[in-house]
DNA sequence: TGGTTGACAACCA
DNA sequence: GTGGTTGCCAACC
């Protein structure tokens, strides 16, 4: 457990129920600008039984990056925090974008 | 050591 | 909105 992931780990753990960040926020929030594309590596290697909420972090045109049973189940999480997820994993980011503020 | 890969981002057509 | 290209940075093989 290194300073970057114990940074991302708790950034992404406070993102507000029903809201949603990017790869490339959750980098710059935690201090790590450009570090986009090691969030998601983090979020790929998490444990099962994880705390995180990392169902609520997507690419930066707002869309699932994941695949067959991944994204539905990615989905399914989404919308059942009241976030309207499109069939294809889109997501209204104009109206879920989480800007970082604390809860 | 060096090329490839990836849950990305920004830009352009 | 979708699809292709380029830039990034560390992990992986």
């Amino acid at each position: 457990m290194d300073d970057f992931s114990a940074q991302i780990y708790t950034q992404v753990h406070q993102i507000p129920y029903g809201k949603i960040s990017t790869y490339g926020e959750i980098a710059k929030f935690s201090g790590f600008p450009g570090y986009a594309r090691h969030v998601g590596r983090l979020m790929a290697t998490l444990p099962e039984g994880s705390k995180i909420p990392w169902h609520r972090v997507v690419n930066a045109k707002g869309m699932i990056s994941l695949t067959g049973n991944d994204l539905i189940r990615q989905r399914e999480k989404l919308l059942a925090e009241g976030i309207d997820v499109s069939e294809s994993g889109k997501i209204s980011l104009r109206h879920y974008r989480w800007n970082g503020d604390p809860v």
